[in-house]
RNA sequence: AGCGGGGUAGAGGAGAGGUACCUCGGGAGGCUCAUAACCUCCAGACCCCGGUUCGAUUCCGGGCCCCGCAACCA
């Protein structure tokens, strides 16, 4: 059998500002599934996620919290990782900017796209508002004056700052995207496209210390740290051991096929900005970048105001962890925006979980376990659905799943053509090989399973190798 | 203004150039292996106007309406 190539994928990672979003776990759940996907077809695969610590935003968020930075990042790392548990993740790594061989990263990647002329400075003059301690942009400006300090007069005022030379990579990102390949789905490659054709403008990299003390320091000089984009970006590679170029990131960024999971609106960070910083630095770019869109509950943004946010936590508190992959990898849209309610999450739970696979099983191992006498002999390894593996290779997990709930439909139908629980009352082995049959395939159900819910996988193995009707895969909701 | 996405049964979603599918809900029946589950049947939909086509809801053009993005925001 020949060596299938290394895969590496990625997750953005988030911003420890706030607890974690429904929208990353999204992000965090459609990455494990292609990660224990990849990994079941045979390909070695590095899965990476973590949390970006850095920057003006964190820093305040602290002050206000009389916590000391460091101590702040460390509780919403902590409260990240857990959903390693919450969700069943298999990530290989879990990085922290704020780790020291990442900060060494950043600085390395600085170097060497100052050594090929693309960072310089300049000063640079703007509005910038002492109660937040930032520079306020056009946009933000509500009659003229800071939106959250509108009593305060916005001063004028110059700093100096480096600048990453993105303009020059234009090219370059147009050949980038010009390949069909490199970002999914299609219509943010044509946007991103037309924004580089657009021109660009290069970008600052660096925040004056003095102002802005929370990030990785600017090689060279004690005065600046990074901007926390250019900082946080370079976790993709760092985590694979960059700058050492030989091991992890040889074999998974160089020689493997790279892929970078965000959502809609990281388009231009991800697809143009850290793509001129891999070209800058003399790195390949990333082989595909995949974004999804973004979850609304009924018909709206989700925030604190209108109180209508669902926390990934609620969510595996109430239906637990195989099902909360379940809904949001069935039922969330892989490319567009979706919407979802406590409501339609319960009925999905209780459709297509509780009455659809979960009953299933029940009654299939419940005829198996009084009349057969043993465990069928274990399903040799009978190829995988080829849509199912087509539907993975796009990012469709919906029609993944649509696939394996089709076929929870068929054996439900099955049965109550073939009435195998009335047939093996009058011809004891033909009721027995009918019975059989439901349970190999109820096996083969379950293998599918695997990279969306692996607990379920699991569990329904066990009941057909141990030829025992499971404990109800999926409870009831109370009503 | 511009760029992008979209308008499919009562609700929420999928889909495709030629009987329009799924979940919930409504109506009728069946079954009893199962987590009061499961199966069958019925009622019910492709925004409007043109064009291409033997044929479009699906492709193209226009209109109306909705929703994103719009440069440092992590």
């Amino acid at each position: 059998m020949e060596a299938k190539k290394a895969k590496y994928i990625t997750t953005t990672l988030p911003y420890v500002n706030a607890d974690p979003h429904i929208g990353f776990a999204l992000e965090v759940i459609q990455a494990d599934t292609l990660a224990r996907y990849y990994r079941l077809m045979g390909h070695e695969v590095f899965f990476n996620t973590g949390t970006d610590e850095h920057g003006q935003k964190i820093a305040q968020k602290a002050d206000e919290k009389g916590e000391s930075r460091q101590a702040y990042v460390d509780h919403y790392a902590t409260e990240f990782n857990r959903l390693k548990e919450a969700l069943n993740l298999s990530y290989n790594n879990f990085i922290r900017t704020t780790d020291d061989s990442h900060k060494a990263a950043a600085q390395e990647i600085w170097r060497r796209c100052e050594a090929n002329g693309d960072i310089y400075k300049k000063s640079f003059k703007g509005l910038y508002c002492v109660g937040d301690e930032m520079f306020l942009r056009e946009s933000d400006l509500v009659e003229g004056r800071c939106p959250n300090h509108p009593n305060m007069e916005p001063i004028e005022l110059e700093e100096e700052n480096y600048f990453f030379r993105l303009s020059k990579y234009q090219d370059a990102l147009i050949e980038l995207l010009s390949k069909e390949s490199s970002v999914t789905p299609e219509w943010h490659r044509q946007w991103a496209l037309e924004f580089v054709k657009g021109g660009l403008e290069d970008l600052s990299i660096s925040r004056q210390k003095d102002r802005m003390d929370w990030g990785v320091p600017v090689p060279g000089d004690d005065n600046h740290v990074m901007y926390v984009w250019f900082d946080a970006l370079t976790n993709y590679i760092s985590t694979l051991g960059w700058p050492n170029e030989a091991g992890d990131f040889k074999k998974f960024w160089v020689e493997g096929e790279t892929l970078q999971l965000a959502g809609k609106d990281q388009v231009r960070f991800q697809s143009i900005i850290f793509q001129a910083m891999l070209f800058s630095a003399g790195i390949k770019p990333t082989d595909t970048i995949y974004y999804h869109g973004f979850i609304n509950s009924g018909g709206q943004k989700m925030s604190k105001s209108l109180g209508n946010v669902i926390s990934p936590q609620e969510m595996v508190a109430r239906y637990g962890t195989d099902a909360t992959r379940y809904i949001l990898l069935r039922h969330v849209h892989p490319f567009d925006d979706s919407d979802l309610t406590w409501e339609k999450m319960d009925e999905y739970y209780t459709a297509n979980l509780v009455n659809g696979l979960g009953n299933l099983v029940a009654r299939v191992m419940k005829m198996a376990e009084t009349h057969l006498d043993g465990p069928i002999e274990k399903p040799t390894v009978a190829d995988f659905d080829l849509a199912f593996l087509l539907a993975l290779d796009q990012y469709n997990f919906q029609g993944a799943c649509d696939i394996i709930w089709k076929k929870v439909g068929d054996l439900d139908e099955r049965i109550t053509a073939t009435e195998p629980f009335k047939f093996v009352k009058e011809d004891k082995e033909a009721g027995k090989k009918l019975i059989a049959e439901l349970v190999h395939d109820v096996y083969i159900v379950s293998r599918l399973l695997f990279p969306i819910m692996p607990e379920a996988n699991i569990k329904i193995k066990e009941a057909v190798l141990q030829n025992k009707k499971p404990d109800n895969l999926f409870p009831r909701l109370e009503a």
